[in-house]
DNA sequence: GATGAATGAGGCTTCATTCAT
DNA sequence: TATGAATGAAGCCTCATTCAT
């Protein structure tokens, strides 16, 4: 997978890091190709080569962090001999993602919301990917017996996402430090056992 | 409720009107000023006469709509005894809310995030109304024992949050249906109880 | 000769005022009828009332401030007994009007040069009496031989007159101090004597 | 001189020489960037690939001109030998630039002074250079004793530049010709014994 | 593989002005 | 005398995208 870039002309490349970089600071739409060819060091045609368009390419961007990140969590998954640790492994390794990853948070936690094609692009299938984990999890440990088995996993599911993905979206919004540890930590505490009064 | 808007020129209603009416079927971005003006029956012209720019015309709109659902929850809330009760009419109502207006979930959940000057909008003081609202009820059930208290009242607020918004989420960016008391109820049993096997 | 402004409506007369307030700080063109109207307390449609459109505004205000001007500097040159006295006292005068009337000495100096309809504005009728005056004394100075002779006394006007202006000019664009006494006095000096070696 | 504009793209040539064309006839704020694109014969974004804004390109025009005109002063002055050569041949130039250069005295003497960032331009540059120039016959000329030396040298340089300027104004103002050695020796005469009786 | 000049569509916004009340 | 809602024309400018070299 994930094919180690080899023969990747640089101009793709550069073009590709300069959006990223870009991205450190501002919106996408705030970006413009201008921009992005002056950052890269070559020319706004260049973009056209390598990409369909500017969507195309903040896909693409988004696609190649995205394998990183679904591997990254998947190799700590694959660490873990129960349930929970794999549940507990899921949720603190894409925390951390958030936390140290601004721009690949960013992307996915806002700019690609409000793009309509996104959801037919490549990239969405590592959203699929990455979803599919989380919901393996999930089933195995109703299978199990592990989890209660009332809930639909899908709503689980996106209970759990959606926590995640809150918890994180501040500190992305406004630069703000995340405390990995913390986030993971209270999250499971509440998804195992609930908030009501500690037995 | 409401209030009977008296005094409110009849261009500055239509335009406002003429956004809701768009925005059921596309995203802001994809709306000009040139269609809000049409659809609402004025010209161009008149939306700057009563909004700083296209953007003040999103936030108006939105805080109008806001408004009506902070009132609506906050009467909801109100009925209820316990303290479960209002946690769970919290979480109702927003889900109700998310299922019927699409044009505000729209707005709330998509569109403002990617513009970085609606934190500093009237409108965003209502989500802080808003979010202050839940949180209120977490620190009641803390101060009483109901809930546990090893949580920061944040953190659990903001995964409630998220857990309700990513629910809801997808059925507003494809147009499905929802399953209010489906998404509400098993959102108050995962909170109550967590995901162990049911005791 | 101006009348005191007798039974003068008094949205007009704030109308102007407003318009001179801004005046002090901004240029005609940065100016628009909805600020005018604002400061002056009235409405926009107030204002096409008592003038045709904004420019005739703008003359009016010109064409009362002339006025006094006007018969300031008649009532200085009256005072005075040789021919070079009633001149200095021309060139010291305006001086003084400029390092002291900034609005108009903006309008006269800087607005009115681009517009093309000012020159057959009333207000332009001021410009020629003022410019009569000048002229009148030249001629005066050449008849009785105080003055040579072998210049066309409409380029001589204009020498002093762009002489004046320019002094002030800078002083006007970057609201910098006018030292009246230096500036008029210097300049009467050369037109009296030239820069050849004082002997 | 006149340095062939190497290198620079048909385009942006073809921009300035549009704007120039059209201020042979109109004032800048009555030509729209659709007319100057149009007259160019190219697309009106092109204007913003060269130039920052529509000011800008004002700017720019007038610098490239100006360039030529300080060449041409400059050329002319190191021919004379004597100081009072050196000064009228400044005057003698300057009058006849405004005369046959209309465009170029349009922008200097009228469009200019009411754009507040013309003074922060690089076109304002030249003016600096300008205004140096006489500045330096002057100091020169006080410093040999053949200019008197009890005058300001700046007031001096600007009762010297206003005068130039307003002779000429109402011909740029009105198309009217100009008559060139008429101004500049009228101009000279007055300036070196003044108007009192000629000895 | 890369350039860079040029496009073109249309977006947002401004503002003087009018008119019914 | 004054209001204020509404107009309408057009202006400036942006920016993703293309194409010949």
């Amino acid at each position: 997978m994930a094919v180690p870039s080899r023969k990747q002309p640089p101009g793709r490349i550069k073009i590709m890091q300069a959006l990223r970089l870009l991205m450190e600071e501002q919106g996408f739409d705030a970006i413009t190709t201008a921009e992005i060819a002056r950052v890269a060091g070559v020319t706004e045609g260049l973009i056209y080569k390598y990409f369909k368009d500017k969507r195309d390419l903040l896909y693409q961007v988004l696609e190649e962090m995205f394998e990183g990140v679904i591997l990254r969590i998947r190799a700590r998954m694959d660490l873990e001999k129960d349930i929970f640790g794999r549940l507990h492994a899921f949720i603190d390794e894409t925390v951390a993602v958030y936390a140290t990853q601004r721009v690949f948070a960013r992307i996915i936690l806002i700019e690609v919301r409000s793009l309509p094609d996104f959801f037919t692009s490549r990239a969405y299938g590592c959203v699929r990917v990455y979803s599919r984990m989380l919901q393996g999890v999930l089933e195995e440990g109703m299978a199990s017996g592990d989890f209660r088995q009332d809930l639909d996993v899908r709503f689980l599911r996106d209970i759990l996402l959606g926590a995640i993905e809150h918890t994180c979206l501040w500190g992305v919004l406004f630069h703000r430090e995340l405390d990995v540890a913390g986030v993971a930590g209270q999250l499971i505490t509440v998804v195992r056992e609930g908030i009501g009064p500690s037995t």
